[in-house]
Parts: C-alpha cells; structure tokens; sequence
DNA sequence: GTCTATACGCTGATAGAC
DNA sequence: GTCTATCAGCGTATAGAC
C-alpha cells in the first residue's frame, strides 16, 4: 500500500511536514493550528495553504510514510512460513521503525484526530488487523490479544516518555524487543528458523 | 496528596465532568470545545463557565480524582516493607484504578495537553516519579526502567483500544496484570509476604 | 443556575498581486 | 512560492437580566 503515490517531494515540504509533526507531537494535532506551523517556517499561513489544501492533507502527509512503512514490514512478515516467524519478523519491524522516529508513534498512535483520520480509511484498519493479527497468531488466547495490545501501548511510550529519551537507539531497540517477547511469551528466537 | 479539596460536589457539576470527560477521550483536550460540552449538556457555553471559570480548570477537575488515586495507591504502596511487596502493591493498584475508569487512562497519559499541564504541576511530576520508583524498584536494570514505561503505555492502551472493549473487568485486570509482570520480570508473588 | 448578548482574537480557508 | 487582504465562523471569556 503505498499512501503518497508519486507526489514530487520538494524541499520546502519536506520541511513543512517536519516542523508539522514536531508540533503535533508537542501539542497534539488539534492543538496545532496552520499559523503555529506557519510562523515556525517563517511564513504566512497562505504559504501554507500553497502547499497542502487543508490541515487534514497535512496530517495525512505527515502520517503518510510511517503506514508505508508498517504495511511494508506486514508484507514481509507475511511472507514467511510460520506463525512464529511471522510474529518475529512484524515484532522486530515494528521495534526498528518506533526507534528510528521516536517522535512519530505518540503521535500515530495517540492522537484522537489521528485515529479518526485513520478509522475513515478502510484500508488503514486492516492494515491494524494485519498487524494484530501477525503479533499474536492465529486463535490467541485472551491473555496473548492483552500482550499485543500492551505491546502497541509500549512502542507508542517510548516515543513519548522524556525517561526513555536517555537510551541510544540500539539499546531501546534491544530492550523494546525484550519487553514485547515477554508480553507475548515469546522466547528469543534461535537462528535456524528465519524465512 | 487532594487536589480537590473541600469542593461542594453538586450534581449539574458532576454531570458536566463525566460529559467532559467522554468528549475529551473521543476528541482529546485540544479538540472539544466548551460549546460541545454545552451542546451535550443541553445547555449553553455561558452555563458552562458559570461553574468553572475557564477550561483548564475544567481540564483540572476531570483529572484531579485520579490523581488523588494514584496517590493514595503510591501511600499505601511506599508503606510496604519489601521493595517487591510495594512493586506489587503499586502494580495492582494502578491494574486496578485502570480497569475501573477505561475511558480516563486514555486522557490522563496520552492527551499533550493534559502532559503538559501536569508537567506544571511540581506535586503531579513528584507522583509520576514515586510510581516509576515504586515499579522498578531501586538500581533498576536498564532493561526494567524500559519495562517500567512499557506498562505505563500498556495500561493507557487499555483505555483505548476497542480491541480490548471485549474483555470484563475481572478478565482485564487478570492479563494486565499478568502482562505487567512479565514486563517487570516479576514471578507471580505467593501469599505469605504481604505489608 | 441558567439565560441572552456581547467582546475580540484566532481558526481554517480563499482571492489575487508580486 | 510567497505575499497582503479578507472572509465567516468559532474559540474563550465577560456582563448583566431572569
């Protein structure tokens, strides 16, 4: 699923969308008007409006590249033989993607506009049951369902919580994987049963 | 720690905290207007301001009950004498004030605003680090302190997630705790070492 | 406790000049 | 691409009548 369909890029959004997602993540998306984003960039909201047509656009934009990002590591994870290879490989994706933009998952996860936006996608939900599903296999017990989902609230912390913030990227990643295999009463996998 | 003291309950008062409460979950804090607190209540924004004298002090009465509970959790917890008697004191009890107000969680830790109005508030900082000592317990590992802020997103996430609507209380509260645990490393306590 | 009326700044958004 | 100018509507908040 590819969300941002051959759109040029151009420097001058990319910054917009940058400086966008730093403000959401401080103030929430409701929290953040066009002006806000606009005096950061040094602009008028009109310059703005140049750019993206509305604030939803925006918050798409933004969001954009991170659903890529998780549909491409369902795909994959998708692709392998076993349950337990499956939930290995979507668990360790998701880990690799959360450190890599640690200011990105409150917001995907925890703004309420956000998670609107993305419940009027159909395709955007079942990428969230894809996910869900890859995470606790197939018929999971009551307690596993509760494992995945404190798994998704724990990724979404650690873009959030100023005590993480001290962790270098490798030994957050080590450690989210970690906690996210207890949740799910994983053990650590051995080497011999990739693909 | 009572953040609201003395305060004549009221009914139309606790009426217009409980419907604030719904919005600001569904829409967050920056999202809801006094004008759609109105609405709901059916009565006009001037209404609304004849009982509160500006939304922050909306936005503080909402969550001031649950910050009287966690506070007493933290008291009751810090009185136990082990450091694992009073990790699992604190674990239950947040388990527990979680399950029974799902809507809240949500609000309480996920919401920027209500972040960074607590962050304003050097009693509310004081409590979050009394709980975060009272989960780790002292000299924690790296690994627990990630853990620790694991179960943090794990036990929001509750509040949120339709996923997870499904569940009892009873039932919630069994594999949320259990989850949290594992998070922490803790086995399952016995009996005999209580207080 | 609730109402109407009012204040004024800021919101998202548009039109048109440079 | 950015600007100025402008819009209607809504945001929080106040004053005063019932």
């Amino acid at each position: 699923m590819t969300t941002h369909v051959g759109r040029p890029a151009g420097a001058a959004r990319e910054r917009l969308l940058s400086v966008a997602l730093d403000l959401f993540a401080v103030h929430g998306v409701s929290g953040t008007s066009l002006q806000m984003i606009a005096d950061v960039l040094g602009v008028t909201k009109a310059a703005v409006y140049h750019q993206f047509q509305s604030k939803e656009e925006i918050v798409l934009a933004v969001v954009a590249p991170a659903v890529d990002s998780v549909a491409r590591i369902a795909d994959l994870a998708e692709a392998r033989r076993s349950p337990a290879s499956r939930r290995e490989a979507a668990l360790s994706g998701l880990v690799d993607l959360v450190v890599k933009n640690r200011r990105l998952a409150a917001v995907l996860r925890a703004d309420p506009t956000v998670g609107q936006l993305i419940r009027e996608y159909p395709d955007m939900v079942e990428l969230s049951r894809r996910i869900g599903r890859l995470l606790t296999g197939p018929d999971p017990a009551p307690e596993i369902v509760v494992g995945a989902a404190m798994v998704g609230g724990g990724l979404m912390i650690a873009g959030m919580d100023p005590t993480l913030a001290e962790f270098d990227d490798e030994a957050l990643r080590r450690h989210l994987l970690s906690g996210a295999r207890r949740l799910l009463r994983v053990r650590t996998p051995g080497v011999g049963q990739q693909t």
